[in-house]
DNA sequence: CGTCATTTTGAGGTATTTCAACGAAGGTGG
DNA sequence: CCACCTTCGTTGAAATACCTCAAAATGACG
C-alpha cells in the first residue's frame, strides 16, 4: 500500500497508525471480536483462520509485507489473524481512519485497489482448491507465495513460514496429502528442500505447466 | 449498491451509465480484452468464469442484482462474463466514473464496502470448495443463493438460473456428483425440486447442520 | 544431548471421477 | 401435430486419489 502513496499521506497514515512488533504465534485478533482497527503488515507474517464446528481449521489466507488486514463485516473481525513468526505491523484506529478517507479520495482509492487484489487473489484460491489433484494444489500454493514475496531472493528460492499442517489447512487436504505431494515433486527433480521451511525451484517451466492445466 | 446511495448520487451514477437488457447467453465481455467499463447488475442473472487450458470450465462468481463486476486488473478484464437469463444492467465508463469517485469519497465508500462483500463471499466460497463432500458443498451453494436472492420469495423456495453443469463448475465437482448429491438430498427429504430450476427447502435446520460442520 | 513437535512413510477405506448409456425436456421443421 | 435433434439430467460400474489410522524418522530447541 505504501508504495504508491504520496509522502503527505504517508505522513498522515503513519501518524494514525500504531506501530507493532511481536513474536511469532501472537494474537492479533479473534474472530467475532469487536473491529476496532485495521492493519498493514509491514515485516514478517499472518495467518488469517476459522476454526469450524467439526475441529477443523481452515486458513482463509497468508499475510505478508504490505497486506491489508482487519476488514470488518457488521462490526467485528470475522475470523482469527495470528503471527507466524516475528513480524511488525501497523494498527490504525477505524474512528481515526474514516474521517481521513472521506477528505482524502486518492487514499481511499489506494485502499479499494488494495481490497480489489486481495479480491483476485482469493478467487484464484479458490480455483485452487477446485483442483483434484493434490499435487496441483501444491503447486498453485508455490505459485502464490512467488507473486506476493518479494525479498529480493531471485523467485528460485522461496521461504515457506508456515508450516505443513497450515499449507494443508490452507489448501483444504490432509497434512500426509501436502508431504506426499511435496514428496513426488522432489523426487522428480522439479523442486528441492534445502530445509522443511526453504524451497529451491530446479524447474520453473515444469512448475508453470502443471499450475496451468488446472 | 444503489440502495444506500443519496438521490443525488444515483442521479450521478445513473446519468453516467448506460443501462443495458440482454437476453440470456449474451457475453458482456471476454476474459482479456480492455477493460473500459465496469458494471452494475439490475436485475436477472449472470455468471463469470474462465476456461482452463485443460477445457475445463470453472465459474468464479454467479452476479445477481445489485452485484458490482468487471474490476479489472492490469487495465484487462480477468474472465469472461455471460448473462444467465433475460438481464438488465448498467454499464459505467471507467474515465466518467473514476473524476467522480475523486470528488466523492462517500460514493467510493460504498465501492470500497461492495467489494469488501465480494471478497468475503469470495473467501467463503473456498471454505466450501474445500470441502470433501459433495453434499456438503451443494449445500453451501444453496446457502450462498440464500444470502443473495432477496426476490421476496420466502427463502423456503429458491430458484436456481443455472443448469447442474454450471453449478459443478462452480463448485469443482463433475455434473454427476452434483447430480447424486441433489438425488441424495431430495431422497431424505432435505429438500424437493418442484422442476430442476425450483428449489424447496423442507428441513432448513437440517440443511444448516449440514452446512455448518465444515 | 535429550525431549517434543513436525514431517515422512505405509496400508486400507471411502468418496468422487470417468466412461458410458439412458431418459427427459425444449426447440425446429416438416 | 408429430418426428427429429440437441441439450440437460440421471443412473450404473470400475478406476483413481485422497483421508484416516498408525508408526517411524527427522528436525527444532532448551
Amino acid at each position: 500500500v505504501r508504495r504508491l502513496l504520496t509522502p503527505r499521506q504517508q505522513k498522515v497514515l503513519i501518524s494514525l497508525s500504531t506501530k507493532m512488533t511481536t513474536d511469532a504465534r501472537h494474537i492479533v485478533y479473534r474472530e467475532g471480536s469487536p473491529a476496532g482497527s485495521i492493519f498493514i503488515c509491514s515485516d514478517g507474517a499472518l495467518k488469517s483462520f476459522r476454526d469450524l464446528p467439526s475441529g477443523k481449521r481452515r486458513i482463509l489466507t497468508f499475510l505478508f509485507p504490505d497486506d491489508l488486514f482487519g476488514l470488518a463485516e457488521n462490526g467485528r473481525y470475522v475470523n482469527t489473524v495470528q503471527t507466524l513468526r516475528k513480524t511488525t505491523y501497523y494498527r490504525i484506529p477505524i474512528d481515526a481512519l474514516t474521517p481521513v478517507l472521506r477528505q482524502d479520495p486518492e487514499l481511499e482509492w489506494h485502499f479499494l485497489t488494495k481490497v480489489t487484489h486481495e479480491l483476485r487473489e482469493a478467487q484464484r484460491r479458490a480455483l485452487a482448491v477446485g483442483r483434484r489433484s493434490a499435487i496441483g494444489r501444491f503447486v498453485m500454493f508455490l505459485k502464490m507465495l512467488e507473486r506476493r514475496i518479494t525479498d529480493g531472493s531471485s523467485r528460485e528460492q522461496l521461504t515457506l513460514p508456515m508450516s505443513r499442517s497450515e499449507i494443508a489447512d490452507y489448501l483444504g487436504l490432509s497434512l500426509e496429502a501436502v508431504s506426499r505431494a511435496t514428496g513426488q515433486l522432489t523426487r522428480e527433480r522439479v523442486i528441492a528442500f534445502v530445509n522443511p521451511h526453504l524451497v529451491r525451484v530446479l524447474d520453473q517451466s515444469r512448475l508453470d505447466r502443471i499450475a496451468a492445466d488446472l
